[in-house]
DNA sequence: GCAACTGTTGCTTA
DNA sequence: CTAAGCAACAGTTG
């Protein structure tokens, strides 16, 4: 589930009903969630009492008698539901309940089980993990300069420093893009190159989107509740998370997603100051590489799908997945092309799970080559963008079409011209062509072509 | 039916 | 040391 403020809505859930209850007795049906001997763990938080309710970051913690803590960490899916019996069709991912000394019960669910619970000393357990690796929270940071001296060595984009718990606690995904949005920074900036006034900025957008949030009991989204039958209300107020290809809250401006550290970030690219991003493509001997070339000149960060596939044959580690994934395609430990286009054309099967690799790991490439310029106009060569599926990537998509296809093709010295047309009928590209947002014709001169494409790019940095 | 995606974090690897 | 990538898991969505 949760961030901070559905932490912080499990918490007032449980301070209401479980102050100055006693656990009556455990039952573990899956002990990986407690990070100790679960016999031990039994033996030693039965009868003991419930005095309050904690939270550091997005832990939760029972503050028990005798000196005891029972921390929690929800991770992705863990909750918790105080319920008054056990009931069979309740419990298909509770993991552990407690009975407590009223005859009601504590459930632990957790679909995914990821979250962990630790039986710990009160005293001095800030100082130990896990709560020693919890930075300050939002509102318990006066000065900026501290989120400064964290991000100064570090090489990661601020999106990742929002994430980063020692940093600062309590954001996750979902508020991190929204506290990003607020503060119209690029998520993809590098954190040592934020400002004083931008450090200033985060802080207090984060304090007031978590206390929003804590204030609408949470975001309920797919699966979260804070507690059967209540919902939470953030998740309407949100402008950012989830709003992917829709129009910007403020500025009307399509929003787009992309991927850093493996997390799904949605931004406003006007707002947030990212650069716009185009896909070109078109058929075989079209021009594109002459656009291409023009976008460079232009000082655009360009790139060519077929040129990130190449570089993929030449490295390690990418042969070494490959190897794991399709073996049937290496011959004594090493890459044999002829032995991929033999699967291809024998198993359909092969055909379509290799394609898809292999699209999805230019998506990948294509997807941190865009975060890293994100500052600049990039412009990627994609042949293949609509049987990759990669057009929604790009805040632009543009064709480039020839009348003189045969004529260049015939120029380059193509061994099979009729061939190379033929391939020109599963691209995709006819099917899809309503769906550009711009098409450069390549009939007449070179100073013609780059006539288009300066247009072009003219329109869209204004 | 497969493949990608999902609110988190810590361990392994380069 | 840092930082990316993956692993843990199971459900949903396209």
């Amino acid at each position: 589930m949760p961030e901070l403020p559905e932490v912080e809505t499990m918490k007032r859930i449980l301070e209401n009903n479980l102050v100055g209850r006693t656990f009556a007795s455990v039952n573990i049906s899956n002990p990986r969630h407690i990070q100790m001997d679960s016999e031990r763990f039994s033996k030693e938080i039965v009868g003991k009492k419930i005095l309050s309710f904690s939270r550091v970051g997005k832990y939760l913690i029972f503050n028990l008698t005798e000196g005891l803590s029972l921390i929690v960490h929800f991770r992705m899916e863990g909750r918790f539901y105080y319920v008054d019996q056990l009931e069979p069709n309740l419990t298909s991912y509770v993991h552990i309940y407690f009975r407590m000394d009223n005859n009601k019960y504590l459930l632990y669910s957790d679909s995914r089980k990821f979250g962990v619970m630790y039986l710990e000393k009160t005293e001095g357990m800030r100082e130990r993990p896990p709560l020693s690796n919890v930075g300050k929270e939002p509102w318990d940071i006066s000065n900026p300069d501290y989120l400064l001296e964290h991000f100064k060595n570090k090489s990661y984009v601020i999106k990742l420093g929002l994430l980063d718990q020692t940093a600062i606690a309590g954001l996750g995904n979902i508020y991190a893009d929204e506290v990003l949005f607020r503060s119209r920074i690029s998520p993809f900036k590098l954190a040592k190159n934020i400002t004083y006034e931008e450090a200033k900025k985060l802080l207090r957008n984060s304090v007031d989107v978590l206390k929003e949030a804590i204030e609408r009991g949470g975001s309920t989204i797919r699966s979260y509740h804070p507690a059967q039958g209540v919902s939470g209300k953030m998740q309407l107020e949100l402008q950012a998370y989830g709003r992917e290809n829709r129009k910007c809250f403020v500025c009307g401006t399509k929003m787009e997603k992309r991927y850093v550290g493996g997390r799904g970030t949605t931004y406003c690219p006007k707002c947030q100051h990212v650069c716009p991003s185009v896909a070109l493509t078109g058929k075989i001997a079209s021009g594109k590489s002459q656009v291409l070339k023009r976008f460079k000149e232009l000082g655009c960060s360009v790139k060519s799908a077929d040129d990130i596939v190449h570089e993929f044959y030449s490295e390690q580690s990418f042969l070494a997945k490959l190897k794991k994934r399709f073996p049937s395609i290496f011959n004594q430990g090493k890459l044999d092309k002829q032995l991929i286009i033999k699967n291809m054309l024998d198993d359909k099967k092969f055909r379509r799970s290799y394609e898809i690799y292999v699209w999805s790991a230019v998506k990948e490439y294509v997807n941190n080559f865009l975060v890293n310029n994100f500052d600049k106009v990039c412009v990627i060569e994609i042949p293949l963008l609509f049987k990759a599926k990669m057009e929604k990537k790009f805040t632009y998509t543009i064709g480039v079409e020839t009348l003189k296809q045969k004529d260049y093709l015939v120029a380059r010295h193509a061994k099979n011209v009729e061939r190379s047309m033929k391939i020109n009928d599963t691209s995709g590209y006819d099917e899809n062509r309503n769906k550009l947002d711009f098409i450069i014709e390549n009939n007449s001169t070179i100073e013609d072509l780059y006539k288009q494409v300066d247009i072009f790019y003219h329109q869209i940095i204004n």
